[in-house]
DNA sequence: CGTTTTGTTGAAGTTCCTCAAAGCTTGTGG
DNA sequence: CCACAAGCTTTGAGGAACTTCAACAAAACG
């Protein structure tokens, strides 16, 4: 195996057996997928709206936002992804990209060509369905955020989403016990949830003063895991997890 | 072919038209699939959260919106459905669903196992892909939603609500010219971009002002297409419609 | 034609935003 | 290793957007 593969595979297979039971012959299908890696800093671009990507990206390590930009200067970030995750799956059915891709954190992300994805779904199945699947479970997200958003006040609003992000890494081995990475800027957190930093701050404030959690030096660690999600309303389901032991 | 099939195949066919290209073979493939129809008077619940449902749903006419449910008692409409559509094309490869199913108006479905569809996506891969990528545009409303709601003041918002609904009828050919459907409630639009019904009558109140709307009768009126597009920023790429003619 | 649901309007309250300044981290070059 | 700059976070004060409560008007329904 080459050294590309070597760093490729394993998040992605902790990923896709976090949701699906995986056969072997997939895992050693996957093994044969030719990805190129890359690396990109903060804030770059990673694709852009609008495009037509001919790949599919699969986070390797770091963090990956996606976002929209509004003509009127508004920005919003509709997703976060973590190692393992593959954030423009939709590419492979849709052609143009209708929001950005862009790196939060230092990270490094492979390249899958549309080509060799579809050739080994047609021949595997098994593959296609785990794939649809994956890209199903990308929209629950969204519909996710969208009720967190819609029906939740800010304190509710970013109760979920910690709750969310910890399960997350939780589930793919990136975090144990009560602590995981939380490399957002508050400037992160006020675009995904339709808020402003200031008010985040005000928040997480709040959430810190109510013993719940604290969040320091890029650090999160949940001090009271039932009463933030008494807080935040949090109902794993949507994660479409296997197991969601706590 | 029975009545059944020939009520429910138009509509459908319709709709996959207005967002890719069909081959004849795939048309017929479709006109193969065994279906049930069932009628549902407004508010009647479709298919209930949590629950495992062994067939897909086809919306033959009337409109369908899909919800959730916070312990709290909130509630958030998280998509509307009209003719054509197909609402929970997730639990092909989901299971478990996480968010309800309920009329809008009265509406009558039509319900196509699972299996009929495995088996004949499996037989007919251009099938797979149209489904998929009718799955993936599901989630590009989710994301077009939750920009909307995230970073739009109420105003824009509703008006964004309102040039989806129009253009996604006028892609259908449920409406011509300057008048569409419209039969959501206050409490529906408000439940679907996160505000209270007070709010959206003084809102809609203002859009009527502003001469760009009227809104009467569950019939909806469009006196300024630019117009409101300019007040919502509206972009239409998020539908993925083959044709945005206007 | 009465009853129920839906829509409209007003007044007061809350949440969140804007603007602004100060404190704290993080990173960089000397 | 320190000094400084740049970016990020915190806090305060005032304002705007949206909510709540409540009453009434207008449709929709049987």
């Amino acid at each position: 195996m080459s050294p590309t593969t070597d760093r490729f595979v394993p998040p992605l297979i902790r990923r896709l057996r976090s949701t699906a039971t995986l056969s072997e012959t997939v895992v050693e299908a996957i093994r044969t997928l030719p990805v190129s890696l890359r690396s990109y800093e903060p804030g770059q671009e990673i694709l852009r709206d609008g495009e037509r990507p001919a790949c599919c990206l699969a986070v390797v390590d770091g963090w990956v936002s996606r976002l929209k930009f509004l003509p009127g200067g508004g920005r919003q970030i509709i997703a976060f992804h973590i190692a393992g995750d593959l954030p423009d799956l939709q590419s492979l059915h849709l052609g143009v990209l209708d929001h950005g891709i862009a790196a939060l954190t230092p990270c490094t992300v492979a390249r899958i060509p549309h080509e060799a994805l579809r050739e080994l779904s047609a021949r595997l199945p098994e593959l296609a369905a785990v794939l649809w699947r994956e890209s199903m479970i990308d929209a629950a997200l969204f519909r996710g955020w969208l009720t967190a958003n819609g029906r939740r006040s800010a304190y509710g609003r970013t109760a979920h989403l910690l709750c969310e992000l910890s399960l997350r890494q939780r589930a793919v081995g990136l975090s144990t016990g009560r602590t995981c990475p939380m490399p957002l800027r508050q400037t992160d957190f006020a675009d995904a949830m339709g808020l402003t930093s200031v008010h985040i701050a005000r928040t997480l404030g709040a959430l810190r003063k109510a013993g719940l959690i604290t969040l320091q030096a890029r650090t999160l660690t949940i001090h009271d895991w039932d009463g933030l999600c008494e807080a935040a309303e949090f109902d794993p389901a949507y994660l479409h997890l296997k197991s969601v032991d706590r």
